[in-house]
DNA sequence: CCCGTTTGGTTTCAAGTGCAACCAAATGAG
DNA sequence: CTCATTTGGTTGCACTTGAAACCAAACGGG
């Protein structure tokens, strides 16, 4: 058994899931001041399908990182408010695919600037190029977890 | 208004969230299999108290960034479990300081190779020299993000 | 075909979370 | 000293979440 004698909060796992939450906290309060009228775990929804219109429900659960039913219960609010349609999909009765509205495609362009405002004040001071790899790392990590992608 | 011909699912925000829940999802797995008697939400608080033994509640809530009223229920887990106490502070009957018990500290010994082993998976086929760069980056996002430490 | 299995999606239930209201102790200006 | 304010912690509430049970459609070997 291997000692530890490092702090552990130095750990890539807890700091990356701190730093994530910082984030995420960050960003929903920026949304509610912002007056958003769909509630914050929506984001990471939309966030796949500006990319990935038409996506089903079964892969929008991996990519987003959450249970199918929480993208269930997304879905029924993202349609509440006329930013995305499931669409029954014609050659199998069981899946729907997800598109955008005209709405939905134009809040990339209401909600991108806050997530940029964010990076920029979280990565302020640190050398660009070091922030530059922390990406790279950050999506290989990502694609070496959701293999089932 | 800036434009955004990226993959928004490039942002170094939604990158750093995705990648967070994703070693948060794997630890708190393992940790089930292992069969850990304690729920998985208390495990961001015993990293800070691993190094920070004494603390108050408070900044427990700032560092591990939950809410303090989380604090409270986690440690009246932490207690239940006889991992941790709660000590009034002598000074301020207001105040409760946080020691571990021998237990608490043992189980650290136990819990940190579940971390290492999340870290070495994630980052499989990755450069050190950049993982390195990676943690050193979201250290400083972190402090950058949680100066009321 | 037919029926057991798998797959996509919804519903239900038991946590866990943040916010706000609250209580008790400490602080501090007048 | 006194009372308004602040601070540390707990409790109640509304909301989100994942796990499991469930339903319907598709698949597939016999």
């Amino acid at each position: 058994m291997e000692d530890h004698p490092f702090d552990p909060r130095e750990s890539l796992v807890f700091l990356t899931i701190r730093v994530g939450k910082l984030l995420a906290n960050h960003l929903h309060k920026q949304e509610r001041m912002e007056g958003q009228e769909f509630p914050p775990h929506c984001m990471g929804v939309l966030v796949d399908l500006w990319t990935r219109d038409g996506i089903r429900q079964q892969d929008l659960a991996v990519s987003t990182i959450k249970d199918k039913a929480s993208i269930t219960r997304a879905l029924d609010v993202l349609e509440k408010h006329n930013i995305a349609l499931r669409i029954p999909d014609p050659n199998d009765k069981r899946t729907k695919r997800i598109y955008l509205t005209h709405k939905g495609r134009q809040l990339k362009y209401d909600l991108m600037p806050l997530a940029d405002q964010a990076v920029a004040e979280a990565v302020q001071g640190i050398p660009e190029k070091e922030v530059a790899t922390c990406k790279r790392v950050l999506h290989r990590m990502y694609e070496n977890m959701n293999k089932k992608l």
